[in-house]
Order: C-alpha cells, then structure tokens, then sequence
DNA sequence: GTTCCGCATGAATCGATAG
DNA sequence: ACTATCGATTCATGCGGAA
C-alpha cells in the first residue's frame, strides 16, 4: 500500500509557502480569490493592487515548483463600469518576467453561469485556466484525459436514457464530463484546450467554486500516483479532496478558519480506506 | 426597396482607411493577418513588432466608428517555442491606452477544430473575439441573437407552485432570489459570452478563417438593416458577403490582389437580387 | 427501481440611491 | 465628485422527496 499524506495547514500562504522546501511540488493547482470578490473573507484585493498582492506568492510558487511540474492559475477578471478589468492580463505578463513560462491558457466554459441581464453584456460563462511551467519540459500524461471520439448519432447508441441523450448531446457536443464511455466500445480521441463543466451548485452545505472534474482533470494530466499537488488558496478543499481519492499527495493551504476546519473534518476520517478507494477510482478511470 | 452598398478596395488598410469618413461605421469586424497565419502579407509581422504595427490602424479605426459602434477582434496568439505569445494580451493594453474600451472577451470554440498532436500541448478549440467601444452607451440588439431555453425548462415550468408565484429572496448575499412565472410561456434566452460555432470546412475554392455564421452573429447584434459594416482585412471576404446578405452595407479592404478579385467576383454579381434576398434571410431570423 | 418534479444556489453586473 | 450599499434581473444544475 502506497502511503498518502495530506498536509492542510491553517495561514497565510504568503508565510506558509516559504516553509516548503524547494522543487518538491509536481503540480499547483488553484484558484486565488479574485480581485474585490468574495471580499467578506478574503478581505477584497483592488484590481490595481492585485498584481502587487500575488507577485510574492508567484515567487515562492516557483521556488517550490519541480523543473517538470506545472502551475495551473483557474481567475477570471470582473466586469465594472462597463470595462472588463485588465489585471489579470498584467499578472501573465508579469508572472512572466518572474521567469515563468506562460505554456498554454485553457478554457473553462462554464455551462450554468451566474444568471442575469445587463443592456451591455451576456453572462459571463468561461474562466482561465492558465498553465504556466518552469521549463519547456514538463510532465504531460495526455492518454490518461482522452476522450471518446465521435458523435452520438452513431446508431448505436439508441438505448441511452434521455437525460444522457439530453445533456451530452446539448449545445457543446464536447463529450466530456460524463463517464458514458464504459456503455460503449469507441475509439478515444485527445481532448483540446476547452473543458466544458457545470458548477456544482448544489443543496449541500460546502459550496466549492469549481466542480471536483477540473482539478481531477489536471491532476491525471499533469500527475501520476504519489506525485505532490499543492492548492495554496484551498478554499472549500476541492483540490486535496480530489487529490487523495486519486492517490496524490498533498498540501493545502487555507487563510480563513472556518474553511480550514470544515476541510479538515473531511480529509482525516477516511484515512484508512485508501486503498478500497483506489480501487473505486480505477475503475471509473477511462482506459 | 432600400439600397444596399459594398465597397471593397484593393490595398493597404493603413492608408485606404484615411480616406473614410469619421463616424461613419457601426461594426467592424475583422481578423487581421497574424491570427490567421498569413504572414507573407503585410510583410510577415513578427510579434515583438505586432503591437507597433497594429496601434496606427487601431487609431484609424477609432476615428471612422462611430460613438455608439463596436469594433470586434478575432484573434489568437500562437504558440511558439513552447509558450504562448504574449502580443494579445499587449495589444489589449495598448488599445485602452489609445482609447478604445475594452469592454468584452467572447469565446468562439471551434467545435472541429484542427487536427494534430504535441508531446506538450492539446488541440487550441478556441479564439479570442475581443469586443473594443468608443463609448459606454453602444448599440446591442440583444434579442436578435436569443437561443432557444435549455431542457431544463421542459418539465419545469408545467406546472408553477405557489411557492414559485412569490419572490422569494434567498439568504445568502447573492442578491438573487426567484419569480420563476416570469418565466412562463418563455422559449427563448438570452446567449452567453461563449459561442459555439464548427469552422467551415465545405470545399469552395475559398479559405475562410471563420464561418459565416460568426460576423452574422455579431451583425445581429451590433447593428440594424442600413448599418455600415467595415472589415479592414477582408480575406476571403466572409464578412462583407454576410454583410451583404443581411441587408448592411459594407466595406472591405484586401491588400492582396488574388483574395481581392475573388471576393469581387461573388460580390458584383448578384447586386439585382437584393430584394430576394431579403426575404430568404427574414425566414431564418429568430423571432 | 425508475422517473418526475420542487427547489436552493451560484467568483455577476448595472443603475439608483444614500453618505 | 466619489465611494458604499441595495434592488433588479436571470438560467442551469443536482439533490432529495414524491409519484
């Protein structure tokens, strides 16, 4: 049995990050607060400040980062007073500088987005996912995202129910989010840069900001078993709680009480059952 | 029967756009050389020197729109050497500066998008379509361009409980509470900032970089049959001739003179037909 | 066991009003 | 004038209880 560890620590990942040692981490995936939202925990950084605030924290992201690992940056700038905000496109540019490489940016398109009507604007249904590397070569474990290939018009497919019919079938046609791959014998194709994910906006009482699917996607991408995720801004726990179901080390930083404990009651119960969970794991694994 | 104008003109957009009338124009839409790879023309702009480049035509573009007219941007960066250039995101800030607002980014994801496989990097699905205004206050048809409600609503809205009749403001800070028989006998809503649209791959002796159906939307929603449409690197001329189906007028400018003489060639000789279709374009509106 | 249906919820944004 | 707060608007999702 392999042994997992999950390190959550209660601070401000500004301190907190300095007491990693350094190229130990495969994969940092997170979500910062954004700039003057959520402002009743995070305290609200102004977008002119933002670059600023988050430039320390590229630094030592960087530091404890591996040569072959990645750093993949989930943000989405506001819109206010009819003007999209520019801070987020100077924090690229300026993680650069920092040495980062800006590898590639990917496209979350959101299928249930805030609702809403402006005279000005849709609703905004996408966010970025930017993936940033130390090196050019890094660690890209593709065949283990692939996707079935082909349309649903295969003939085949008639005895599906409805609501899978319904919404795979709708709009996007990606094919990617549900498991319907085991019903059937295809062909499996790479994915692209665009992940189309609902929110979970659900009736239980953790509500995290994004699905459970798109860390677990970047962790079969960019990660094997027993490699070390780290989410410096953890929020409701969705990156660690992914990262130990799927058999990854991890660390977890959080600023605000009461998120830490909530995350904290989850993560340690089940530390016995590792080994039954990797088995449910693999076998929802696309093969 | 109104009469409807489509001027195209071969040569260099740098100097055919000083000889247009200020506030003249209510859409330009347009994808300039680098996004679709064209680099021989326009001498082959190399991307440390696009923003350079682009800014005098961005002024011009400034002075012939109109206050309450939009310029749309499709563009893409390329990869190269690993990384994504960063000549996008340099040109957004320059753009501000010049005064544009920048007061959008819509997605367009390419359903089929090119084929290939990198050890580093999936298939790109998607492009930027930058949305730039003079002012605040611009023209948006926004129902023009609604889509029919998703299937949720199909069960949903049968029957309304009483509970449904009431508004009913939710707890949390949203803001957002529920009338849901506003909602009654609704088939259509409002689109998001994503547009999922397949590239054309029909076999024309002419190479679009978008399908039609991608200046149709945005003619829809920025401007009204009469309006002026400007594409300043015309190509293979998808947006004049869309333009021109719709009932716009239209100006296009190429610098290259076989892409020029093609598009004039579909473009004169149909000029007695405007009437007819009119009419075939009013039956595909949505309503 | 299925399927159906009620319902809470979500990184939103604008304009008006208040300090 | 400039900022802070508040009300209005709106759509897709998944859970859980009912049929």
């Amino acid at each position: 049995m392999m042994q997992i560890q999950n390190e959550i620590t209660l601070g401000d990942c500004r301190d907190v990050l300095k007491t990693l040692e350094e190229n130990s981490i495969d994969l940092i995936f997170t979500s910062p607060p954004y700039a003057d939202r959520r402002t009743h925990t995070y305290g609200g950084i102004k977008p002119e400040e933002y670059v600023d605030w988050f430039l320390p924290i590229g630094k030592e992201l960087l530091r404890v980062l591996k040569p072959d690992g990645t750093f993949m940056l989930n943000i989405k700038e506001k819109a206010e007073n009819g003007e999209r905000h520019t801070y987020v496109l100077e924090l690229i540019l300026a993680l650069r500088k920092q040495g980062w490489l800006w590898t590639e940016e990917f496209i979350w398109h959101k299928r249930n987005c805030y609702p809403g009507k402006w005279p000005n604007r849709f609703r905004d249904a996408w966010e970025r996912l930017l993936q940033f590397n130390k090196t050019r070569r890094f660690n890209m474990h593709q065949e283990e995202v692939m996707v079935p290939v082909g349309e649903w018009a295969n003939g085949r497919l008639k005895r599906l129910s409805e609501t899978d019919m319904i919404r795979d079938n709708s709009k996007t046609r990606s094919g990617f989010g549900k498991n319907i791959s085991n019903w059937l014998q295809r062909s499996l194709a790479y994915p692209t840069n665009v992940l189309h994910l609902a929110t979970e906006c659900n009736n239980k009482n953790h509500s995290a900001v994004f699905p459970e699917a798109l860390p677990e996607w970047f962790i079969k991408l960019f990660t094997k078993e027993g490699d070390w995720v780290l989410d410096p801004f953890m929020g409701s726990g969705t990156t660690v709680r992914v990262a130990k179901k799927m058999l990854r080390n991890s660390i977890g930083i959080e600023i605000v009480p009461e998120y830490y404990n909530r995350v904290k009651e989850q993560i340690e119960p089940v530390e016995c059952l590792l080994c039954e969970e990797k088995g449910v794991y693999e076998t929802n694994r696309v093969k």
